[in-house]
DNA sequence: CTTGACCTTCCTGTTGCATGAAGGCTTAGT
DNA sequence: ACTAAGCCTTCATGCAACAGGAAGGTCAAG
């Protein structure tokens, strides 16, 4: 099948696919007139990498998945460290977000929002208030 | 006072102040020699952007920040509107992350962590596993 | 045999800087 | 006066993970 198929099917689109190929996650055939050319292997590893994307693990990650994935002997234990990694690093970001947020929301909570020009947001980003 | 010295007081590296500079965030003066001269309303500046942009706040959303800081009669309404949005976008990435992580908890969670090659994470991500 | 949908490669742009090259300026020490 | 360290300058390139578009080749249908 030609990449428009292969991209409905693996549901990514064929600038991704042509660049998964750039840097080596997938080699389809080509036709005899230089089409990418790909069968079912080919699209079971392009799930795999839209999968594993949009669970949040990067490009890198999801090479280290992959081979893991083609290697039929690879311990379930490199997966699940792999995994947990990754929910450790998800739990650093939301606590980060979150002091954000609540620094964010203590600004606004003290600002008027009307139409006078006083406004403690900007005063704070200034440096003009106190911490 | 020259590029080292406002680093330190904005604490923003040098490269980020001439990237700052590049794209017209502020223009110091020069020196004869042509190093850049720095007083203390641009010191003021690069921690107005330094304090914005660890709040979270994108390049472009400092730029209009900083405009609204140079207009002393802009309406603190103006101001809450862009804070709250920041809020609204954090929360946002709150939920898509929360969401990740329990996806990655259960593939986890069913993975024995092992040194067999079953694996449900990989079967999961294989497209193996029903949903 | 032409139209139009699909395909190819290649180049540039995105965000927010970081890294490094090649060279000029300044200041302190000898 | 000279020199070495430690500033400073500009310009070019790279990162992640693609997206957009130009210029041109290919394929199936009418």
């Amino acid at each position: 099948m030609n990449i428009g198929e292969a991209s409905k099917q693996s549901l990514l689109p064929t600038k991704t696919i042509r660049y998964y190929e750039d840097i080596d996650l997938i080699k389809p055939a080509r036709t005899h007139s230089g089409y990418r050319d790909y069968d079912e292997k080919d699209v079971h590893r392009l799930r795999f990498l839209q999968r594993s994307r949009s669970l949040g693990f990067t490009i890198e990650e999801c090479r280290l998945l992959l081979s893991l994935y083609d290697d039929g002997n690879r311990a379930s234990a490199d997966v699940k460290v792999i995994a947990e990694a990754k929910i450790a690093e998800i739990d650093r970001k939301v606590t980060e977000l979150e002091s954000l947020k609540l620094t964010l929301a203590a600004l606004a909570k003290n600002c008027h929002g009307d139409d006078k020009p006083d406004c403690p947001i900007i005063d704070d980003l200034a440096g003009l208030r106190d911490h």
